[in-house]
DNA sequence: GAACTAAGTTAGCCATCCCTAACAGTCTTG
DNA sequence: CAAGACTGTTAGGGATGGCTAACTTAGTTC
């Protein structure tokens, strides 16, 4: 069960191929439907019956498939919400191509019309808010992908040099943080001397403002001083500051050694 | 199968679940699992033994679950994805808190890392961009909302007053686009004389660079002029000009009459 | 028109993941 | 310590959505 639709996410993606094969070949056979969705045959059959069940499509056993005006309209929409998606992955975000359309069409059964609404607000207010000139995203891409060969080319390696429009300190945060699969451990595991950068800070609201107080910030270099019997208190030293953290806040708090 | 482990999103939340358990309480019992989960205990149990299989946890029956330090680790990751993507809908897109979680823990077993770690270097290159001041996500929620009431409140009422941040032509274009139910139809399904605001233009790069270019964009106003006894080409009036536009051009445009 | 081929269907299997109902431990309390 | 309450497990069933294998239908070729 979609957010959207009474449809599961497996036949709101048969009922949107099946309209992108209407649009491009004027109609969609069987065939077709499976190779495009990485299945056999036989499961279309299947799905089909079911879409038919639901009044969405209109299909006869060996026939190609059309849309009800009912189905043209959910799978009008559930393209629109594909295709949004994938343009501010592939657009704004600069993700490749194929990666942005194949989660937009993942994201697409799942996300609220409320998180869509807003997220199309929000890409429309950046282009037309005039302290962010149209050269943002541009600028935002070629400053990430500096960025990206940095992390990509090895650990030990010198960061190339920025262009000149980074905004100051962009590359010291941790930008790639999810992606980074090992050596991310928690604050609570460095022993006393440890030096390390903060990756993330999770937690409520109330903690997490507490942290980035004082100064506990993706990116943040910190030093372990001493860790109390039963972890709590933890004192770290941080840009020159000592903090003492409880144990709950430390258990937000991951980071990656130096 | 989800994007990131090899499990399904039910193992993952379940994963999830119990990694948050072991945080607040110290310890996860099958009974408070199953209680977050909306599911019942025999499901729970079900889920246990599948987790233990995977060396994700270590449980022996009627006892509590503890984490694998594999499983420790995985958790953290798919929690630290949960707690970042809820804080971009909620915190930067002004998403209500619980529709923020809910959407995240759905987006966060399908969206790839690439693209949540672009999307990380995004909100942070906003708050550090020297252009964009740190009030632009306050004072796009404060316009996002006026401009939500607007539409809320129904079709014959007059605008709110918008404050004087918002940019102008902001409220003109079409915000809310996703969660519009009805009334949305194909530029096709016009009659010459309709007049009718765009909502959406999907379709190709190509094909939507071209329409952009002649000024069909959301929000803009048009009047079908003739339609083609084939329904190619279609004529529109729009801003004064006249355009005529292929059928496979006009079937990726959206429409609302007014 | 028979033979072949490609497209599509049916039948039967399996995995996942939920459920209810019944049963089995464990804890509390009179 | 026995009864009852609570917790958790087992057994069995249903929906979904894949799969393979075998069959049917329809179109093409000789
Ligand atoms: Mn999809
Ligand atoms: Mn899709
Ligand atoms: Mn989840
Ligand atoms: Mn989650």
């Amino acid at each position: 069960m979609a957010q959207i639709s009474n449809l599961s996410s497996s036949l709101e993606d048969y009922l949107e191929i099946i309209l992108q094969l209407v649009q491009e070949q004027g109609e969609a056979r069987a065939k077709d439907i499976a190779q495009r969705k990485s299945v056999r045959m036989a499961s279309v059959t299947g799905a089909l019956k079911r879409l038919t069940a639901e009044g969405l499509i209109s299909y006869q056993a060996r026939e190609s498939v059309t849309l009800t005006k009912a189905g043209e309209e959910l799978a009008g929409r559930i393209l629109g919400r594909h295709e949004f998606i994938a343009r501010f992955l592939h657009e704004i975000l600069g993700v490749d191509g194929e990666t942005a359309s194949r989660d937009a069409c993942a994201i697409e059964h799942v996300i609220s019309l409320e998180s869509l609404d807003r997220l199309a607000g929000f890409v429309e207010y950046l282009k037309l808010c005039p302290e962010v000139d149209e050269l943002l995203i541009s600028r935002f891409l070629s400053c990430y992908n500096m960025g990206c060969k940095r992390v990509a080319g090895g650990r030990g390696e010198k960061p190339k040099e920025c262009n000149s429009t980074c905004p100051r300190g962009f590359h010291d945060r941790a930008v790639k943080i999810f992606s980074r699969k090992a050596g991310v451990i928690q604050l609570s595991e460095l022993k006393p001397g440890d030096r390390a950068r903060v990756v993330s800070v999770r937690g409520s609201v109330i903690i997490r403002q507490r942290l980035i107080d004082m100064g506990v910030l993706p990116g943040a270099q910190l030093e372990m001083q001493r860790v109390a019997p039963l972890g709590d208190p933890i004192d770290i030293k941080l840009k020159g500051y000592h903090l003492s953290l409880r144990k709950i806040e430390a258990a937000t708090i991951s980071v990656e050694r130096v």
